[in-house]
RNA sequence: GGCGCUUUCGUCUAGUGGCUAGGACACAUGCCUCUCACGCAUGGAACACGGGUUCGAUUCCCGUAGGCGCUACCA
């Protein structure tokens, strides 16, 4: 059993945009199956045709190209057990069905939707079950030509799964352990519909990941309750041996508040909850995804494997490598962590810094030039590693350099204020002829040269720079003076200052 | 309601039958300094509660409470 060759699947359903949660369950298996030198399927899961939502499977695919997980096997992908969309499994899935049909494991139902929705209004927790089975419309209850009948006739019908009751149901969860439950709780879910051709989750799960060959399904919390019914439909099927090890992971939560994460959260608090952004083709409205936001890939994979997962030592900032070799299912912790998306920005800081300056100012260009600015990425490489650490995403780079490519219209009221005394004209005109008579504008040479006069004239170092920051910047921010004015060039520098003693007097 | 899962600083978490219960984010203060940041340093901050078991429980067991999930011809 250990032998087995690990094989897991990310199967999404495409109903719309990859929940983050998803996107950590998929990151979660893709780690595990890296690991153990195992493959990561991707199958699609589109048994509800009413659901089904254009876009979004092309959407999931290019979430987790963004992301850097990479598929073994699956829709797009290929391998020896496709089709691996559901839907194109139709025939694959009737066989099945028609096993468990002939074992009296499951018959055939024919209560309508609304003749249901009847009976759990008329009797309080109505239950499908052995307690309620023989009193509906199905084959345990009719005969078998009044079956026949019924079919002929064309009336539509679903099979459900025969659960026999008083039966405990063993799950040996990898991460939470032994899990009970007494199958008579179980209803007897239905595992096909005759009106569609198509099975539902239960089913259709189990038939593809015996033949997909699965040997662990890791997947979230809110399917540890119908695991044991899972494991009911292997015994059913005579799987049992080759049953694939199950592992819930616990859920996202809110920031703050109760419940589970929701788009709503983001919307709210200002952070995505899709990885990519994401055009609602029916209603048209649009939801941020972290791509868009300036989120870097790696930022996020680190912080979602942290968000429920943890080593067990201090280190924090991990690659997709070192996630890879120290994952660990068993670490996995059991309760729902809260999405705490300020820690997620950290996460994003530190990827900037650690990232090199010519990889910033390559995602930093496309801004800067949206600003109708013109640059080279020399400067902008230089401008990048004065300021990059100064921001938690690319895109707030512009707010605090763009003076290196605009010079101040105004001039931050509060700053003059404060920095511009009634001397400073003068001390500004004596600044720009020095800096004038420099033939080597250098950042070293500047500063020697300015310093050395500071000194001389016993002026403050404070008053002298700041009033030059004022008329470089317009306001009092940016790095060291001369990293400024160096990099602006003597000619700018000069027009600079002439402006603000014009302006400011 | 029923069933299941779960519970360590505000948040993510480490950890142990005896520890000053560790780290990170956030927060506060200080340092650095030509400004604003970054950075660095320091600080406050937790074992849900009640019973057991034990010489001793945050750790093991039981219960209570809170949280989360499921309870569809959705996944």
């Amino acid at each position: 059993m250990n032998e087995r060759k690990v094989r897991v699947r990310f199967a999404p359903s495409p109903t719309g945009p990859l929940h983050i949660g998803g996107v950590r369950t998929a990151l979660y298996n893709y780690l595990f199956a890296k690991q153990h030198g195992g493959e990561l399927i991707f199958r699609i899961e589109d048994t509800d045709s009413n659901r089904f939502v254009p876009g979004a499977e092309e959407y999931i695919l290019e979430s987790f190209r963004w992301l850097g997980i990479k598929f073994d096997e699956g829709v797009t992908f290929g391998g020896e057990c496709g089709p691996y969309r559901q839907s194109e499994r139709r025939a694959i899935y009737k066989k099945y069905v028609q096993q468990l049909l002939d074992n009296g494991k499951a018959y055939i139902a024919f209560d309508t939707p609304e003749e249901l929705e009847a009976k759990r209004a008329e009797v309080e927790n109505f239950q499908y079950d052995a307690s309620t089975r023989l009193s509906m419309r199905n084959s345990l209850a009719l005969s078998a030509s009044e079956v026949n009948e019924l079919i002929e006739s064309g009336h539509q019908y679903v099979v459900r799964f025969k659960v026999e009751p008083g039966e405990k149901v063993v799950v040996n969860d990898l991460i939470r352990g032994i899990v009970t439950i007494d199958s008579s709780i179980l209803d007897d879910k239905v595992l096909y519909k005759s009106a569609d051709e198509l099975p539902t989750y239960h089913l259709a799960n189990i038939v593809d990941d015996h033949l997909m060959n699965i040997s662990h399904v890791i997947r979230g919390e809110e399917w540890l309750p119908s695991a044991p019914l899972h494991v009911l439909l292997y015994r059913a099927f005579g799987w049992e041996s080759t049953m694939p090890q199950f592992a819930h992971l616990s859920l996202l939560l809110k920031p703050e508040g109760n419940g589970k994460l929701s788009k709503r959260d983001g919307d709210r608090l200002g952070f995505p909850v899709f990885p990519l952004e994401w055009h609602d083709p029916k209603s048209g409205a649009v939801s941020s995804g972290f791509r868009e936001s300036d989120y870097l890939p790696e930022a996020v994979i680190n912080f979602l494997a942290l968000l429920g997962w943890n080593p067990g030592d201090d280190v924090e900032m991990m690659s997709m490598n070192d996630l890879i070799n120290k994952f660990d299912l068993s670490k996995c912790s059991k309760a729902g962590a809260r999405f705490d998306y300020k820690k997620m920005i950290w996460f994003n800081h530190e990827y900037i810094l650690q990232k090199n300056d010519e990889e910033i100012a390559a995602i930093f260009m496309p801004v800067v030039q949206s600003h109708g600015v013109e640059t080279s990425m020399e400067m902008l490489t230089k401008i990048v590693s004065l300021m990059k650490g100064r921001v938690n995403f690319v895109h707030e780079l512009w707010e605090a350099c763009s003076f290196y490519f605009v010079a101040p219209v105004e001039y931050d009221e509060k700053t003059v204020k404060k920095r511009w005394k009634e001397d400073s004209a003068v001390k500004m005109a004596e600044l720009a002829a020095l800096l004038e008579s420099l033939d080597d504008f250098s950042i070293e040479n500047q500063d020697k040269a300015v310093h050395e006069w500071i000194e001389a004239k016993g002026y403050g170092m404070g008053e002298i720079m700041n009033a030059f920051r004022l008329a470089l910047v317009g306001e009092g921010k940016g790095p060291q003076m001369f990293d400024i004015s160096g990099l602006i060039g003597k000619e700018e520098t000069l027009a600079r200052l002439r402006r603000a003693i014009a302006v400011l007097g």
